[in-house]
DNA sequence: CAGTTGCCCGCATACGTATTCAAAGCTATG
DNA sequence: CATAGCTTTGAATACGTATGCGGGCAACTG
């Protein structure tokens, strides 16, 4: 029983059906209370039957707020151009799911940094707000959240608080999850505990997990040995590349702190390829406990972050900030996960 | 330079500035030919000094279409609530990549079986058209595809091509996958292979990798021995406790073909906590290739399926689609990956 | 019975864009 | 110089929904 042909059923067919208006019909199937129960019933039974559908797009539009977010996902064009890091795509998949819980659709995007993103979504009053997620230093692109801002962007960013103006992050404490992992490995007896991931381009997180290795290994009394510490990127390659060159160089260590599990998975291949034994030669404790830390040989200890938590508070957060309340950064702690590559059960 | 105060600037305040009428303005940065050359660089460079965008929803709402896909992923619940099968999340990294290239923006779902999902999208005019991407047996559901086409929703779905009418897939070759691993694991003198996969609820990708296993076997002559064969979902756990039952009941085999990566890798758990050696007591084959199978120990050989051309793929269809174009069901060859854990080089 | 209150509902309109139709200006042609 | 043809523009309108405002009607009060 279709009013027109073909056509999908407007809220006036509806209206036309139920011999009422077409704004009562909107009433109606918006809960509104001055609508006879009477009526509502009749408008809704029509519009099931009909299988009417809010057009979405009118609705928005009038109304002038869409109910989606927006996530827009950092990356550096990976190597083989095509695999997303392991870690956000956990926070994807959190994000998604806290989005819908929420009630929210979730439209999705990759960018470029380098890319005009900031002015892609709510811009074009697709999304009420946007979550920004990715590695990187906020220094490369703090013009562009102050564009946000400055254009009345609701925003929410994965990351470390910073002083830009309104700026509003939910980060996990890399500092302290670092000193949790030496902290560990120094528990264990170990002395010569290597760093691979200094200097990382664009990317705070890593160097705060190296301050949070030194405080404790200067807690120890242990002194700075440059020849410890290697840069990498959160990608396995290198992670293998840094422990060869510790092996080439001849360092003596006898524990790794990779800042990131990629980073740690490749170190354990180069040390296995090396002969090396993990963890009677070298111990390791990785960074984020994605998915395949647990499946290494041997699995791998590692200081989890909880993606599901920060997905939803990610998507709490901005709700909050949609309508316009008061929200503070947070900072998550990281979690110790024993494994066996550090030694001790 | 804003033109009222605060507000978001439209194409009337845009055409007021230019001293022409909304329409030409709409005319000139849709780069219609219509406008003279002087006409449309005024405006254009009107338009980037106030910032404008098209607003979405007046622009969806008028041209009737969106420019925007959606991607339904099924998911049984999984037991801890949170974590996402792998396959399905690179395909998501992959068609989420694919559709940004395609020019479209991707709205994502997750999805219940039970829910209402095939009225949610295109319905209420979000997206022009739904990827439908999940395990599962397409008669359960088949009720809601035929409404999917009767209601002219466009769409495709990821699994096997069905009976169903209008139905438009792109699925990977499970029985010449399956025929590919036994063959391999054959190659290798195996005698005594283990199927775990069998009878999965609601998985014919999983029945079809069965077949593909029973037709190399029949054509090695070895004859049916049901206590080889074993079920499971999807999950580690359920690798685990199949290989547990398989070594309980004391059967003799010297291979194990995993209907998929995640079933191998609890497998070969299992038959390590039991102190048995992979390969050497047991070879071991998965299926997906999902990036964890690089990473156990030892690497887990496997078939392949390409999650980057089948999301390249499946979107290009939906496009297709959208056009009223004629497009044909496509499957995927799986690809043999040789690692350690079938035991030969 | 007049006046007041409160409940339901319809009229008109706004949201911002894209397209159809017609008209205006301009050039070319005879 | 009149007409035809072309280019460029504006007026009007449609897309489908949501909401401010006012009106009709019944119930209730004095």
């Amino acid at each position: 029983m279709q009013t027109s042909m073909g056509r999908r059923p407007t809220s006036f067919d509806i209206a036309q059906l139920a011999g009422v208006s077409q704004p009562t019909v909107s009433r109606a199937l918006r809960g509104s209370d001055s609508v006879s129960e009477g009526t509502r019933l009749r408008i809704e039974a029509i519009a099931q039957q009909l299988n009417y559908k809010v057009d979405k797009n009118a609705s928005s539009l009038r109304r002038q707020t869409t109910n989606t977010l927006a996530l827009l996902l950092f990356e550096d064009p990976s190597p083989d151009g095509s695999m997303i890091n392991p870690f956000f795509l956990s926070m994807l998949g959190s994000i998604t799911r806290a989005s819908a819980k929420a009630g929210y659709d979730l439209l999705i995007s990759f960018q470029q940094f380098s890319s005009d993103w900031h002015v892609d979504y709510e811009d074009s009053r697709k999304a009420d707000g946007v979550i920004l997620l990715g590695y990187g230093d906020y220094e490369h692109y703090r013009g562009r959240l102050d564009q946000l801002t400055a254009q009345g962007t609701h925003y929410v960013r994965w990351g470390a608080a910073s002083d830009i103006t309104a700026d509003c992050t939910i980060g996990c404490d890399n500092v302290g999850g670092g000193y949790l992992a030496a902290q560990h490995l120094l528990a264990l007896g170990k002395k010569r505990i290597a760093f691979i991931g200094t200097a990382a381009a664009n990317c705070p997180e890593l160097l705060d997990r190296f301050s949070g290795y030194r405080q404790a290994l200067d807690e120890a009394g242990i002194a700075h040995d440059p020849a410890l510490y290697h840069g990498a990127n959160s990608v396995e390659e290198d992670g293998i590349i840094a422990t060869d060159a510790l092996l080439v160089n001849g360092v003596n260590f006898d524990a790794i702190f990779a800042a990131s599990d990629l980073i740690a998975i490749g170190a354990m291949h180069a040390l296995q390829n090396a002969g090396k034994s993990v963890p009677a030669d070298v111990a390791i404790i990785g960074f984020d406990d994605i998915s395949a830390a647990g499946l290494t040989s041997p699995p791998l200890s590692t200081i989890r972050q909880d993606t599901i938590q920060a997905g939803e508070m990610l998507v709490d957060m901005l709700v909050h900030r949609i309508k316009n309340e008061e929200v503070d950064n947070i900072m998550i702690g990281g979690q110790l996960v024993v494994r066996k590559s550090c030694g001790a059960n």
